[in-house]
DNA sequence: TGAGATGGTCTCAGTATGAGAAGAACGAGA
DNA sequence: TCTCGTTCTTCTCATACTGAGACCATCTCA
């Protein structure tokens, strides 16, 4: 271990092969009731022509969060009323041809949000299902499969599925939300009952929506977001006997 | 926005001011009954003598995993046995007064780990009860408190317990590992029922202790980690009621 | 106007929960 | 050796949560 000794102490960052950190943003919307995500067509080498993440390198004076914003309002240019979170890091060293590249990844959620536009350095910039992909550029996909996991995941337990609906919203609309991120079908009286129950999760408005459905039906409670951080009871999502093991 | 599609224009990496990665290690154990972490005493300014989470700059060619999995092994000695997984990153421009460095933090937790010893760059290392810590450098204190968060969390519904004892053991050390890391006394025969009701937690040897306990009591049977990734239904965390909102 | 869809509420059986109790096995000290 | 306190393990019981299904009132569309 003494040859470790040296090494360390002939070790200084600055001599270093140059390393550069980027973000990655996992920007999720829902369209017509099916899970979308924000990609971009590169424009540049690498992987020129190639959908991506929308993504860049962090600039100096700007934190990590800071630098995911900004990458998300230039894409959408919508930063507010987006719920943004970091994810994970990745850093292979051969994940990008070009040198050593340690991407954070992020991970956002907003409703409604405006058609994409082309970056600086993307050549196209759309919503894609998250059924429909097309094949992604580095390592992108890998990074998109945990993004969803986690999504997944944090449906259960925290208020996250309101960030994907406006300011006030039915009950239907958020199990909508909930079937949309989870791809399964939900029974409506249950998940009524469930989300009621749980305290501070919604918080009614004694109003109610202005007509009924478009397929008919009675018109809907309006409620908007509570202020629970954390649901208790938490909505488990039906049996998923392949993950357990 | 034409000046920032100038900007970006303009941009080269390779001639920033540079960035460094490195990794910081988050290294729990249970020693007595309670939970302690890993921590080094530095021997180089800055901070010098004061503690931090044991950690230092990835080398080239080295995945983040591979880095932090290393940085572990030169302060224990051991790197088998031991669950290593990636929590957060952390690069808020000022973190570290020297340049610019990104932190990606990892959690490890190990059984029976040998007493530390200082790697190359630190004066001393020590395991430090999680209630009794000593100020820590840089923004450590930050990413412990996030990675006993996370541990808590995965207690919850992952077997990690097991990664905390040895290959075969009681339910009663199984249950000292939650006591330990939730910091509640849990109800023996509730904890018992539930553990054995989750499938794939645990599965019995069919052997049983050499003796009973320390101060009384019958001898207990022994299991080992059954084959479940994920607890169905999960072990909850009495209620706390200060995280909800 | 009628058919079909939806919102909201209920019931019911099955399952998980916390709290407590009890019996048997064991170590330690009298 | 005997007794006491401790621990392991299994029960019971009341309460809470769950999924599945049914119901009625309300609304849109044809």
């Amino acid at each position: 271990m003494s040859g470790e000794t040296e090494y360390l102490a002939a070790y200084d960052p600055r001599e270093f092969p140059p390393v550069a950190v980027t973000v990655d943003v996992v920007a999720l919307t829902i369209l017509g009731g099916v899970l979308h995500v924000l990609l971009v067509e590169r424009g540049e080498p690498p992987f020129a022509g190639r959908w991506a993440l929308p993504g860049g390198f962090i600039r100096p004076g700007e934190d990590l969060d800071q630098a995911a914003s900004r990458e998300l309002a230039e894409e959408t240019g919508m930063a507010d009323r987006v719920h943004i979170e970091q994810l994970a890091s990745y850093g292979a060293p051969d994940r990008d041809p070009r040198m050593r590249i340690v991407s954070v990844s992020y991970l956002a959620f907003a409703p409604d949000l405006p058609d994409p536009r082309a970056g600086s350095d993307a050549a196209d910039a759309a919503w894609y299902g998250v059924d429909h992909l097309p094949e992604l550029a580095f390592d992108h996909a890998r990074i998109l499969d945990h993004a969803l996991d986690r999504a997944r995941a944090k449906l259960e337990y925290t208020p996250l599925a309101t960030a994907f609906v406006g300011e006030t919203f039915t009950i239907s609309e958020l199990r909508g939300v909930y079937e949309a991120v989870w791809g399964v079908p939900l029974h409506a009286g249950n998940f009524h009952r469930k989300v009621l129950s749980v305290p501070g999760f919604v918080e009614s408005t004694g109003e109610t929506t202005e007509s009924g459905g478009p397929r008919g039906g009675p018109r809907a409670r309006l409620y908007r977001a509570g202020d629970a951080r954390l649901l208790h009871p938490a909505l488990l999502r039906p049996e998923r006997e392949e993950e357990v093991r």
